[in-house]
DNA sequence: TTCATTTTATACCGACAGTCCAATCATTGC
DNA sequence: GCAATGATTGGACTGTCGGTATAAAATGAA
């Protein structure tokens, strides 16, 4: 993604926050970012577009974290809580709830299928979360439980947000990780279930696959960009996962523990943005060669 | 409320369904409804206030409907469950859910506040049903349930419009509550709870409280508009909520029992909206003078 | 009939998303 | 250094919409 483009959106993102979506006229943005009418339009195609770039940057973005923080602990209620944390916490840096409520309405066709895809994938990953934590014997209720495990948990958001409270998320977090499990016992102890297991997964992803070779080429470069004391590291992080990318099947946990740190390194530096586009991409690669459809994950 | 009002009222909610809020001009409204600008304007200061008014009428139907069906039977989670679904059929029927979503953005501060005013009357009139209904010693976890149980509903709501997917209202509710069930016990047993009871009721209510004397007065000239077969029996009725109405302590039970009955009477008459516009007030006084705090109900 | 209120019809305003295009700037191959 | 290609600019322009303003017409009560 061009780099002017990338300053556009943060633009954009900036005055969404500030402002709402609804009280920013295209020709905010403009000024804001410095750039002309026609710039904008070709980058995107509305301001609508815009808008669901910036969600799905924001989106992806906390994508990575999750997979990052799975590394290295043990699986657990825990881990999961704070894979949770992690999008509340974006969310609210963002500011991305009333972004999305403004996606719900606007009638627009495309943003609603947009929006919808989000909710499912959203779903899909709590479904398999929920059965990766608590056991297999939960599959068959994951998916209720995801519904209204993601339902408790957005309702109490928009509460605290509606009376100005202050509870910190890990809260409320883990009170509602509580309510699932007795919702899981309970629903296994009465075999009870409406929805049937892995029917939100059935999502088209956003956007293409990256090309291999091409993201592979992208992350040497990447590391090329280091200050000197931190390059040797970098390239050494970059080659592994080059290679590792461009095998037959990668090998899932390693490059999981390997690119977080790798990631970091850029941290601070001017291509932090750039190093999270390229990870988004080697995640997708990677997801895809290593079989989506055995683990559903994040797009 | 003038008939002509609510004309206008009624082709602009039928344009709203079907063509949503955004796709909706006001030039649309005119037209439907045959009217002038001048004269909308004269109704309305403003789109987003006609839309309120829609809302709110809705709203308090089903508030109407809600307290006919808890007359004359044993209450309990049926009940409740039985008055959740009139607020669910309501919503599909009149479609009300996309404009919910339309107010969500639409960045107008009045209507925030309105649709916060409606999702906390909403929030109260459940934390006070799961105590009457499953008991005094879930007071103080009945905030916190409140709030999942609202959660729990509207997100399977939202999942099933999602996926076009035709569970009947009926199947989700009971899901629903047996979940509420053990989630109240849950809570119960490890006393745990985030939200102190009471939270949500500090509520203003929408409206000024109609006068006393002048409702009475209406509910009997509302009864002469009967046909003569049914006029002898509706003033029977009316006879006595007015009487009812002016008292020092209306009997909140009885007029449950009558009012329901009497406002059928009016079904299938050209007055069946004002008799609803009617007892929508009545039991707006009703509630308020038979102490509110005691009992608070919607709005 | 008179007088006040409501309604109509229409012109108008400002804000906005989105289109179009000719002029200009930067990059790259030669 | 030059030419060609493509990105960028800036602004004029369109059409839509919500909302205002107002003069004329209709309505209705005294």
């Amino acid at each position: 993604m061009n780099e002017r483009k990338q300053h556009v959106l943060a633009a954009a993102r900036q005055l969404f926050l500030e402002n709402g979506f609804a009280h920013t006229s295209i020709q905010n943005i403009l000024d804001e970012a410095g750039i002309s009418k026609g710039t904008f339009y070709n980058y995107f195609s509305s301001k609508n577009e815009c808008l669901m770039a910036i969600i799905q940057q924001s989106w992806e973005e906390s994508a990575i974290l999750r997979n990052e923080i799975a590394a290295g602990k043990p699986d657990g209620p825990e881990v999961m809580g704070e894979q949770i944390l992690i999008r509340l916490r974006l969310n609210r840096e963002q500011n991305l709830l009333p972004l999305f409520d403004a996606i719900l309405s606007s009638g627009d066709e495309e943003l609603r299928g947009f929006m919808k895809e989000i909710h499912l994938s959203e779903l899909a990953w709590s479904e398999s979360r929920i059965v990766e934590v608590y056991g297999e014997w939960t599959r068959p209720f994951a998916a209720d439980a995801a519904i209204l495990q993601f339902g408790m948990l957005s309702q109490f958001l928009r509460f605290s947000a509606i009376l100005d409270i202050k509870e910190d998320f890990p809260v409320i977090i883990s009170f509602i990780l509580r309510r699932l499990e007795v919702i899981l016992r309970d629903l296994a102890e009465h075999n009870e279930f409406l929805i049937p297991p892995g029917r939100f997964s059935n999502t088209v992803s956003l956007l293409p696959l990256p090309d291999v070779d091409e993201t592979a080429d992208r992350i040497v470069r990447l590391a090329d960009l280091l200050p000197d004391e931190q390059r040797s590291k970098g390239l050494e992080y970059s080659g592994f996962l080059s290679e590792e990318l461009a095998s037959e099947r990668p090998r899932l946990q390693l490059i999981r523990t390997v690119a977080g740190p790798f990631r970091k390194l850029f941290d601070g530096t001017p291509h932090a943005s750039e190093a999270r586009s390229t990870m988004r991409d080697v995640w997708r690669v990677v997801r895809d060669r290593s079989g989506a459809a055995e683990k559903p994950d994040e797009f």
